[in-house]
DNA sequence: TCCACGCTTGCTACCGGTAGCAAATATGGT
DNA sequence: ACCATATTTGCTACCGGTAGCAAGCGTGGA
């Protein structure tokens, strides 16, 4: 394969310096429009693009961005990482996927984005314990941020849909239909930095005068372990002690959850049993789902974060507001 | 941010050369016991790793990728992402996500791709003509590949599920199950790459003597689309014409038309009409759906690409088998 | 006519590595 | 002890750009 042509290719080419050539390239540099000319038609003819890892080594600069993902059994994962792509193509930046998993873990990927110099990294969701991110290998590594996710950690900041005031919202909406044995699916809890949903609906329901709030703990944030998670319960609990409304802390595991209460239980989804979920994928609207569930503004965290990125923005933790998408399977009337 | 420490840095520390510190690091150079303990100890404080931005740019290779991507709609995007992801990681690669779209191009990616001087592309199911990748300006850029789907264009590698092996399995499996009247739901035609899913389709009833196979032409590959395409089928022909069997592109359409033939038009699935797609994404497996669907290879598929792009394989359009995945949508018994 | 000034162009030094040659040092045989 | 050989180390040149200084050139005012 033919080598690349080079500045000093052209600028031969079209008999100057390869730095005027280079100035050709550079937006609001100084030269004539007869030598741009010359460097335009030349380039034209090698099909000449600079270089840009030479620009990067050179300003430090990649206009890269890692993100990193470590659950790609989430649907809703898809339509984040396609705004996200979106967004930052439209900044100049490249996204760089990672994908982190027992073979290659958090500290593992920042040292691998640090060394290939890129900008910002972006941890998308991922679970990670607070002493991963404080490794002491990492000190002076790229400028991380938490998306859909919370964060304690001094100094990175984390973009996170708000989960009070979205639990409020289902839970109200969910007392305003009738339902008063609540029930809560929760993820793997093993990291600190779990979701602050359960807590939220947990505080809710104490307010209102209901002391027990049953939990569903499911294994991975799965349709299986949903799945899973409810059939355990259905099985240990007598229908009498039976909770009237499931929230679960995603859709993924609610659907999972719809599909053994009905097909397996027998169950009637809401007559029986409510459900709710979060994220609101595309298969939460299905007719075969109807999935009552919580939206995460995806669009404005997004832009958040690569205001952050930019410098456009304060680099601080925030929580945005989504919005509540009630369908029928919460509707009792 | 105090600025990464370079290899001069951690020389002056362990009183070597530069030179010494990169030996250090580069596996199988000759430096003795002594040296590179010392260099390795000066690095560790400093929290040294080499710059793979200068190493790249001196060895004319990045070890990145580029992945291009255009229906982020597609739940089945999400596995072969995953497992792209984790292969190409698994060999030292770094992928890099692009979203191709109105405001962002084949041409426009590949080019910026180029200028990043990436090893490889990896067009993954993108709708492209064929004219756009023979583009003068993309003379000399990273070799291309095309992923999971059919590529007629010469020097462009396709690695792809066989169709016809895929269809002749799926149709032979419902020709068993007594369905004689079949129907093909088909993805947007506009482009030449067009699957070959329905020509082979349309081949095997034939041979079967089934003339006439109604199609039904879906606006993109998406479950609303599928949905669409089935309420409009089902208002234009009566209930006498109504084909017992239909095929969709993909499990999105197929989702897509399940929910409208059941929920809107009250049709039984299997008992009224079989609904068959390809893909085999998470949801086909819901008891919700039960679809039957036909797997990709996905494994084989991205091993495959990978050994093409390390050249570790003859890199040329190959067609891999999958696997019949049949569930209750196609079962008359 | 001459010089000052501004724009354009070319230059050196540099970003942080790699490649491969040459010098320095270590090893071994006789 | 001494030289031949192998290993280790340092060096120059280079990858393809950027930054910023200095020289070249053209123009206009005195």
């Amino acid at each position: 394969m033919a080598k690349r042509p080079t500045s000093q290719n052209v600028a031969d080419m079209a008999g100057v310096s390869k730095w005027t050539v280079i100035r050709a390239f550079t937006p609001g540099a100084s030269i004539t429009e007869e030598s741009r000319a010359k460097v335009m038609a030349a380039a034209g003819q090698l099909n000449y693009r600079p270089n840009l890892l030479a620009r990067s080594l050179a300003t430090n600069l990649t206009h890269q961005v890692a993100i990193l993902v470590d659950d790609f059994e989430n649907p809703h994962k898809l339509p984040v990482l396609e705004r996200l792509t979106l967004e930052l193509q439209a900044e100049g930046l490249v996204p760089m996927l990672v994908n982190i998993n027992e073979r290659f873990g958090h500290v593992h990927a920042l040292l691998n984005a640090g060394q290939r110099q890129v900008d910002a990294v972006i941890l998308f969701g991922t679970a990670f314990r607070n002493e991963t991110l404080q490794d002491a290998r990492l000190e002076g590594a790229a400028p991380m941020f938490v998306l859909a996710r919370d964060s304690q950690i001094p100094g990175v900041p984390a973009i996170s849909c708000d989960a009070t005031i979205a639990i409020e919202e289902l839970c109200a909406h969910l007392r305003e239909q009738g339902y008063r044995r609540p029930g809560f699916m929760a993820g793997p809890q093993t990291l600190s930095t779990a979701l602050g949903r359960r807590r939220s609906f947990k505080t809710f329901w104490v307010r209102h005068g209901v002391e027990h709030v049953p939990e569903l703990p499911a294994k991975s944030y799965s349709m299986t372990s949903g799945a899973e998670a409810v059939r355990h319960y259905l099985q240990e609990t007598s229908a009498g002690d039976r909770i009237d409304v499931l929230m679960c802390e995603n859709d993924a595991l609610a659907l999972g959850a719809l599909d053994v209460l009905r097909s397996e239980f027998g169950l009637r989804v809401p007559q029986d049993i409510a459900v709710a979920g979060f994220d609101n994928i595309m298969f939460a609207d299905a007719p075969a789902y109807d999935l009552t569930t919580y939206e995460q503004p995806i669009e404005d965290m997004v832009k958040t974060t690569i205001d952050m990125i930019l410098g456009r923005r304060e680099r601080q933790t925030v929580q945005l507001r989504g919005r509540l998408v009630v369908r029928g399977s919460t509707k009792r009337t």
